[in-house]
DNA sequence: ATGAAAGCGCTAACAC
DNA sequence: GTGTTAGCGCTTTCAT
């Protein structure tokens, strides 16, 4: 089933055929008709590899993530693909499983496929790789990596911001010894970024960081829950934890109510991301806010105005915001943490 | 860049050159070794739509969920793409948002993009949007829906055995007031079939199942706290409550928490999926386990037996296992729901 | 083992 | 407004 059967139907060319389809040239009222009757008539359903042969461009935006397993990013994906689909192009995603290696396929394969655009959305990143997609005019958008040109764009999520944000929140609170969980993937630029904001942050209010920073050894909830395992052994624990992400921050609430112990009396914990599940935890996680929808909307744009409407590449700016719910409080008064019963 | 420049590169001709890509005919060790040494050298990436325009296969597994953002699915697509990439075959993914009329385009996509084989990992379906790929000769694996054909596979889960033991370890803790916590999205056969199961066994056990169904509006955690705050109004609540997926019983967690309430010493809970977060909920989720991994592995090779070795399509089956963690526990005494503090 | 050439299904010039 | 036709970049007979 092919555009010629189609065209052979209605009595007309192949061009009058993709004229219709493509809306590419006026065709009359009344063949135009035909042709679409033509087209229900024998369940036609265009090739697309065909179009993208014959036209040059594939209406494909690529879309490249770390892991969908990550609650960060289906969201993402999905913000993102509504866009795509409202401008009529389509995405396909690939994930990277935070792997420098990985990234490479993952561009090798967004190459094959012709995308018009790709969205870089993973920080694990050598800039070389950027270079395959801009020696063949692809544009690019990154985050917080990668650099400004003629068709490559850069998101920079304020970090730091909301690190800010969330240690001056445990300060006004009262608290002194706090401590940061990272992760082992320290390559990532996220959550290096997100290190040494809040080493900075905590210099800057004359607090010390002895001891504060621990990275585990996953991004995931277990390597929270490990972190915080650790920071429940010493003798003298910080008031209150800032988790790289929610999901180390959930791991961590994990740790804390299985020693018996309670937050926010005993600790005061702080996410970061907001992901949906966290208002939803016990208690409801206080978090920096990444606006997921609005990352996407700007990535997507980013790629939108250089690719159609020949802009050129810039840098972009999203803000994160402070979340207070019920996982921070003052700090507890003594050191001693009796578990409960 | 083409395959003829590789071509003239390295003296020989594209047939060969694709040989050597595809490895689809002997090629003397010489050539194959100058042909290697001219794509490297000049960056040569085949054009994937190409290659599916002149063989005829895109070697694309479609992939059809629900919505990505629904924690159960994330895991499921990984899994089936690390077994599609172990075989050499690219996917992509569509979501439906649970609409059929989304599901018909999702269907499109597919036949247009030539996909090789689908998996329909999602229930609400049209049986008639099956047709649409039968016709075309391309094999099908769904769901709990969908019929057996040549082509076309089946993939039942065992809901019902979930629910059943879970009705059992509530009923074995002394429980008698059970609710179910559905949602409103009943024309999804996976949820059908999980109230019907709970209506049967609720039924066998000899306990009254009056008002004991509670549908929510939205299969989400704002369902499933909004359908347990109704539950809080009774005059005599149960003293069990399962929700349809983990989802929702999460968000049951989080009425009983805000109402002052305690799991498990107040109201038991049981959930459904068992999505990773499950466990590192307070208290940790007792849930009916669906394993992922194997669901997508049982998808694929349904797939990849009628696709590349002739065979024909069949049903295939999951089992499911309760999960006890330590969000149930015997029932509350008395009906005195006092609040804590 | 290798090359020549005919498609694959569509789009886009270019004619009319 | 519509038709003709030459590609798009690759695979795949069919020769040799």
């Amino acid at each position: 089933m092919d555009i010629r059967q189609v065209a052979k139907q209605a009595r007309v060319s192949t061009a009058t055929v993709s004229r219709v389809i493509n809306a590419s040239a006026p065709v009359s009222e009344k063949t135009t008709e035909r042709v679409r009757r033509a087209i229900i008539k024998l369940d036609f359903y265009p090739n697309s590899h065909a179009r993208t042969l014959g036209s040059g461009k594939s209406r494909i935006y690529g879309l490249i993530i770390s892991d969908i397993t990550n609650p960060f990013f289906p969201e993402l994906v999905k913000s993102f693909e509504n866009i795509a689909v409202q401008h009529g192009q389509e995405v396909i995603v690939a994930n990277t499983d935070y792997n420098v290696d990985r990234m490479e396929l993952c561009i090798r394969r967004m190459i094959e496929r012709k995308v018009d655009c790709v969205a870089i959305m993973t920080t694990e990143m050598e800039p070389s790789l950027a270079d395959m997609l801009n020696q063949r005019r692809i544009p690019v958008v990154s985050l917080d990596t990668g650099t400004v040109g003629k068709t490559s764009s850069n998101i920079e999520v304020d970090y730091k911001g909301g690190i800010e944000k969330a240690v001056e929140h445990l300060v006004g609170l009262g608290h002194t010894r706090i401590s940061f969980i990272s992760s082992y993937l320290n390559n990532l630029k996220s959550t290096q970024m997100r290190s040494d904001a809040f080493l900075d942050v905590m210099r800057r209010n004359g607090l010390s960081i002895a001891s504060s920073l621990v990275h585990t050894e996953r991004e995931s909830a277990e390597g929270g829950r490990s972190a915080m395992d650790q920071l429940l052994q010493m003798k003298s624990p910080p008031t209150a934890v800032i988790g790289v992400n929610d999901v180390t921050a959930i791991g961590m609430l994990e740790a804390i109510r299985h020693a018996g112990l309670r937050v926010p009396e005993d600790f005061s914990i702080i996410g970061y991301d907001d992901i949906a599940i966290s208002a939803f935890m016990n208690p409801p996680l206080t978090t920096v806010h990444i606006h997921r929808e609005e990352l996407a909307k700007c990535a997507f744009n980013a790629l939108y105005s250089v690719s159609q409407c020949g802009g050129s590449g810039r840098t972009y700016k999203i803000d994160t915001a402070l979340i207070v719910r019920e996982s921070t409080a003052a700090p507890r008064q003594n050191d001693e943490l009796t578990p409960r019963q």
